[in-house]
DNA sequence: ACTGGGTAAACAG
DNA sequence: CTGTTTACCCAGT
């Protein structure tokens, strides 16, 4: 894995790339947040990692990753996207990956509702189970999934980056309870 | 506001 | 294969 430090004015984020793309975004600080918990978020698949590759574009990936992050802590859309690698997800996880990705920003929906669109309005409880193991936070926007009750619902980078990131997008929870 | 039954998927053993 | 654990949902109190 190659790893990146991506500044914001929000810290620094972690990116790592594999040789197929940008495998992993971490939060600022969830390197100490990691050590302390038991976290294990990313599918590390330490023993299948390659020693060392330097895939072509990289430099070019690590770029647009950059401003891709930065377009999304501001609350657009990115207009460019590095090649992401999901190959540690799960076909489930990866359709539920790939619909959260046509969320526009400053909309939210329900678990149940994205479970709805992959054709399986009785899977709301797994789709939970895939945002959480969502490996690219904020870029792949798990945190515009909502529980149906008006709640947060979770938050694999902590409750207080999710209230954060939809603020950012003028999302207003209470009115985005009341509209439904 | 709270509860219980239903549910899909991942994971440990 | 069975049992356990979820970032859930909904119809009942």
């Amino acid at each position: 894995m190659n790893l990146a430090r991506i500044q914001t004015p929000l810290g620094t984020f972690r990116a790592y790339f594999s040789a197929h793309g940008l495998a992993r975004l971490e939060f600022p600080s969830a390197r100490a947040a990691s050590r302390n918990k038991t976290r294990r978020l990313p599918p590390s698949n330490s023993k299948t990692q390659a020693p060392d590759f330097q895939p072509a574009g990289l430099h070019v990936w690590q770029a647009v990753t950059a401003k891709a992050l930065g377009a999304a802590l501001s609350g657009h859309a990115p207009k460019a996207w590095p090649p992401l690698d999901w190959s540690g997800g799960t076909d489930f996880q990866r359709r539920v990956w790939v619909a959260l990705r046509r969320i526009p920003p400053g909309q939210t929906r329900t678990y149940a509702q994205l479970a709805a669109t992959l054709g399986q309005p009785r899977a709301a409880r797994a789709v939970g189970g895939a945002c959480g193991a969502n490996p690219i936070p904020v870029l792949v926007p798990c945190h515009r999934v909502t529980a149906a009750s008006g709640g947060l619902g979770g938050f694999s980078g902590g409750l207080a980056w999710k209230r954060r990131l939809l603020a950012i997008e003028g999302v207003n929870l209470r009115r985005a309870r009341k509209l439904r």
